[in-house]
DNA sequence: TGGATTATGGACCGATTGGTCAAGAATATA
DNA sequence: TATATTCTTGACCAATCGGTCCATAATCCA
């Protein structure tokens, strides 16, 4: 982004790896979860630095969240295409991402989801950004099932997609809480099966 | 809750009144979104009434989970063990829950499904008690799917309830971004065929 | 070397946060 | 009526909030 040759003082640190602290804390706590002070403490980095980098914090926190969907969702969203995998193979191993994780007691979830539920209804930049990133995970579910299942209707692929996404989104919320996990793992497999027909 | 005969200057107001009120707060905005300031205005409260009638803030969060489980989640649950209607249909309604408010442009969402987003990574109090209601939803929902399919075994009527806990829950999510409503509801009449098998 | 430009560190800002306290008002019992 | 008890009101608290400003430091270009 920014030119090597450019006059000033130049930037301590990198930019995308304070980004990605940032995004772990709000991925984490939320939007009001998170303070200044916690970003300062997580980066090391002080205010006006931090400001001068990413903007307020709003803006920082739409950063993380675009820093997530780059990361994050479109690695997802490239392991549902990677046709070296069979493609019932690639849908499950999506579906069954949050448990694997669960297990590992990463409790942290989906920052999609999170933020979902957390800002969704009071800032409209975060409510289509956010659909963005389900947009893409539908798009790259679809294709799956598109190889999975050539023989069914764009429709009912697109219904299945969506459906698929649900589950997802579920499983990722539901995994936060005290719900036994092994329970969950049973669903998947359950899940697994409604794939295969 | 408090008699009738008790010495002192009595309450001027209706706690479980109030508790809705503080519940939608929490509902829609979340904890850290919520200040004490909003609370006061919306309840018509002092500071003091409020801390005196049910605690701190943290408390205040609580009983309103307590009061969305007692009013929301008990009617859900209920609703799903009516076998004066068709049992599929009971789970199909509850299904397309999520969807008909997003219609209605309700996109408040689910609180026990907000909370865990929201709360679970960092309150464990809230945690177990966000696990509690989607374990009655999940009871609610295996009886019903008893009913739709006596035939089936119990641990596939239990993989299977979870599973449409999932996608309650995902659809909940969903339908608070800008994802389009539409697809979500033919995902939803797929999910119906999964119910029907 | 001397501006021009940009980044850093830290003091500083008003506003708001969650929470407490004391004084007065309203009730029950005696 | 007197007393004990509880509730309401509003002032008050330290701490933190997000955000700004300025002096200094570090670089580029001329």
């Amino acid at each position: 982004m920014r030119d090597r040759t450019t006059p000033g003082r130049p930037r301590e640190f990198d930019d995308t790896e304070m980004l990605r602290k940032i995004m772990r804390l709000f991925w984490k706590n939320g939007f009001e979860g998170v303070s200044l002070s916690m970003i300062m403490k997580e980066t090391e980095l002080q205010k006006a630095s931090l400001y001068a980098a990413f903007g307020d914090k709003r803006s920082m926190y739409l950063k993380a969240l675009g820093q997530y969907h780059d990361d994050i969702v479109s690695a997802a969203a490239l392991a549902l295409k990677d046709d070296t995998v069979p493609a019932k193979q690639r849908i499950e191993a999506f579906i069954n991402a949050p448990l694997a994780a669960a297990q590992k007691n990463d409790r942290s979830g989906c920052f999609l989801c999170n933020a979902s539920a957390d800002q969704s209804d009071l800032d409209p930049t975060t409510k289509t950004q956010v659909s963005v990133g389900f947009d893409l995970l539908t798009s790259a579910l679809t294709s799956a099932l598109r190889d999975a299942h050539p023989d069914l209707s764009p429709d009912d692929i697109a219904a299945r997609a969506k459906a698929l996404l649900a589950v997802y989104v579920g499983f990722r919320i539901l995994a936060r809480s005290d719900v036994a996990i092994d329970g969950l793992e049973r669903a998947a497999s359950h899940v697994a099966t409604w794939v295969h027909t």
